[in-house]
RNA sequence: CCCUGCUUAGCUUAACGGCAGAGCAGUCGGCUGUAAACCGACCAGUCCCAGUUCGACUCUGGGAGCAGGGA
């Protein structure tokens, strides 16, 4: 479980522990939905730092199959990864028109990613799914309105995200296993009902908590007082876990106010289009102006990519659209990432959080 | 010197005589629990000069440039 070493403020560095496995907190997970990050294998995230990543239950039950998973013997020998992996339910992808088909209180009706046709997902199928996946986190599915729903659809997704809360706690109690299980806080940017939800979501006694439905399209300030209001109901000895984010500057305000854990495809997504993290900003490698710059990406970066190669030349790559790059560009925006989060909790081991964090907002343009 | 063909945006090209469009390149944005090496915006053009016509990239005449062929 957690185990809190060092506060500051609000702000927490600890030691996540779960099968075996133990992650540093807080800590960023990339996304790797099917098994695979792009243009990145699981071995490089591993080298670069990534003690935990998170695959997507829902599309690994569809593809290779659950029948593939356990015959392989689980998630992380499947993909040879030694980290913690945390699975996502699959709620998310009710954010893409392709896939969802209608949600009923019995669950998420979907069209199957391969073949179009009709897939129920419950509660009680998403716990057996992630848990023959063999993750070590495993998330409650839960019902994600779309950003800039009215309140009436948001109160319709807190209610029926408890109530499949309590489906996906009671099955998961049943298979009796050390996986963990996350409950999720919805409640769109409305405060009242975040809070009504933390509060039932965590009455419910979940191994941690994930705040879901955020970073979708709000104003930053939006998320934080979304999170503002239901993180004061989560026990603090339970992991806090931000779905979604995202950028340094999210990820900051977020650890100051006691979020511990991370996702986004952010810093591989925008990677492959060509947008680089340095300590002085994002910069886009596409632009002419890095033509004939032999400086690395970000001079203080101690990455693959940065030891080795200059602007000019992943900017050719880009321009040309070589995989090659692609990957460069991956392994810089992944190891930046996690170097930045090695720095964040040495900060508030030292005490000097806050100070770090000023500075590199400064920084940071 | 003669004959033939060609000439539309930086490049490759659309448009029965009826609103000059597109792809690539270029510039600028965006990307946040990934079926996304993506999405959006902007920039920019009829080789030149006359003529016919309500109206010309399109038809006629002249010129320039390029390519091929013949002396």
């Amino acid at each position: 479980m957690l185990e809190i070493i060092t506060e500051q403020g609000s702000a927490r560095t600890g030691k996540l522990k779960i099968n075996n496995k133990e992650v540093e907190t807080p800590f960023f997970m990339p996304v790797v939905t099917k098994g695979a990050a792009k243009f990145i294998n699981n071995k490089e995230l591993e080298q670069i730092g990534s003690d935990a990543i998170i695959c997507n239950g829902f599309i690994l039950s569809v593809k290779p199959g659950l029948n593939v998973l356990r015959k392989m013997g689980g998630i992380h020998k499947f993909i040879n990864y030694k980290g913690a992996v945390f699975t996502d339910s699959g709620g998310f992808q009710m954010y893409s028109d392709k896939l969802l088909e209608k949600t009923t209180d019995e669950g998420i009706h979907f069209k199957e990613p391969f073949h179009g046709s009709k897939l129920l997902i419950t509660p009680e199928k998403d716990m057996e799914m992630q848990n023959t996946i063999g993750s070590d986190a495993a998330m409650c599915l839960d019902d994600m309105p779309l950003y800039g729903s009215d309140k009436k659809r948001i109160q319709e997704s807190v209610l029926k995200t408890i109530k499949w809360a309590k489906r996906c706690k009671k099955h998961h109690d049943e298979i009796k296993d050390k996986q963990l299980l996350f409950g999720i806080i919805q409640g769109g940017t409305y405060p009242d009902l975040r809070e009504f939800c933390a509060r039932g979501i965590v009455a419910l006694d979940f191994d941690g908590y994930a705040f879901g439905g955020l970073a979708i399209g709000e104003p930053p300030e939006e998320t934080f007082k979304a999170v503002e209001a239901a993180i004061k109901f989560v026990p603090k000895e339970k992991p806090r876990y931000l779905m979604g984010v995202g950028t340094p500057e999210l990820i900051l305000e977020a650890v100051s106010m006691g979020v511990d854990c991370f996702d986004s495809r952010y810093p591989t997504m925008t990677a492959r289009n060509g947008t680089m993290f340095t300590g002085k900003g994002q910069i886009n490698i596409d632009k002419k102006e890095f033509e004939y710059d032999e400086k690395p990406i970000d001079e203080e970066c101690e990455c693959f990519t940065c030891k080795n190669f200059t602007r000019a030349y992943l900017h050719h790559l880009t321009r040309l659209n070589e995989p090659t790059g692609h990957t460069l560009k991956t392994i810089h925006n992944v190891s930046w990432m996690q170097e930045f989060m090695r720095r964040i909790r040495e900060s508030i081991k030292q005490g000097k959080f806050e100070e770090y964090k000023k500075r590199f907002l400064e920084k940071f343009t």
